[in-house]
DNA sequence: TTAAAAATGTAGCACATGCTACATAGCAAG
DNA sequence: CTTGCTATGTAGCATGTGCTACATTTTTAA
């Protein structure tokens, strides 16, 4: 690896951490440059633009996603009921909140057209729905559709109560239930 | 009506009608001014600053939501899963879509920490699980729940397929299922 | 050792942001 | 006709944006 390389994945780094713990937030470069420890002029010297420097981090983000996935859950299948539950409070913990005010952002500049971040958004979440898709102990005909409810009606949470997810709680406490017999 | 009042009502009357048609978007007041037909200078005369206009906007925006939804679902209860299908055809509808965007980005703004987006979002989210509430044919004590349920799944679609919600059919169609027989 | 290349600092450009100062025009009341 | 209020244009400030030109230092290669 360059010289260069490895100063563009060490700054690529720092500022993936940094999303992820405090979500997209500020973009500019003069920020960015200041979070990674360097100057804009430096920035913008290892990479062209500022879409590349965003590019860069957003896909290391969204290529370690199911690593951290897998690392927190492991891998033996989940009732759905049980899947809901850990994952719901994987989602309360304030650790992952950060990475979900992350994928709000993304979403919503996806869902005005953006290609860029369509593109990230689409990869982030077929991630998140094929992880959890292997994950669920139910016949394969229902594994898919299940995942994708799960999942949206975890993030729609996000959706509904930005500022304060427990009011979230009656809802996947509902959806709990819903699919205890499966 | 006080004719700045009147001037105030008619930009706010355009705004808002733009708002719903293409989302949040640019909220620069030389760009408001712009889609209201008048100058910065006239924007920021009718108004004290910025906050005010967003605010009277979002805040016409949210106090029509639920006339609309009466008028489109009339108010005869419904069965669980016919509120899904009826609300999810509802929010296919391209005419719906921008508004759509504008929660999101209502949502996203204020998962950041926005206070004044923050109330505006949970306003919204009130009316629409309220009105929802009110129209599901079920027991007292899971009307709440279910209504949030419903509301959260459908808006989870939005986040999982910012750029396509006619991947969300599957997903959509297993909740109609699980609240078939309720 | 010297020449080329890589790395970094300083300063700035052109443009956008929210907002304001100032001048003026129209109009109603005395 | 003057006085004063409402309405509107022109211009600008202070700050922030992405990005660049230029000069300089540091490193590498011959």
């Amino acid at each position: 690896m360059s010289k260069r390389d490895a100063k563009r994945a060490e700054i690529v780094g720092k500022l993936a951490a940094h999303f992820i713990e405090v979500g997209l937030g500020d973009t500019g470069v003069r920020r960015l440059a200041e979070v990674a420890g360097t100057s804009d002029r430096m920035l913008l010297y290892y990479f062209d633009n500022k879409e590349e420097i965003l590019a860069a981090v957003l896909g290391e983000i969204g290529g370690g996603f199911t690593d951290v996935l897998d690392a927190v859950f492991g891998t033996k299948p989940l009732k759905p009921a049980d899947a809901v539950k850990k994952i719901w409070e994987m989602v309360r913990d304030e650790a992952t909140a950060g990475q979900l005010r992350l994928w709000l952002d993304l979403s919503s500049r996806a869902s005005r057209g953006d290609p860029f971040f369509g593109a990230i958004v689409e990869q982030m979440a077929e991630g998140w729905i094929i992880w959890l898709t292997g994950m669920l102990d139910v016949s394969d005909r229902e594994k898919r559709p299940l995942a994708e409810l799960i999942m949206s009606a975890i993030d729609g949470q996000m959706v509904l109560f930005p500022t304060d997810l427990t009011k979230g709680d009656a809802a996947v406490a509902k959806l709990q239930q819903l699919l205890d017999d499966l």
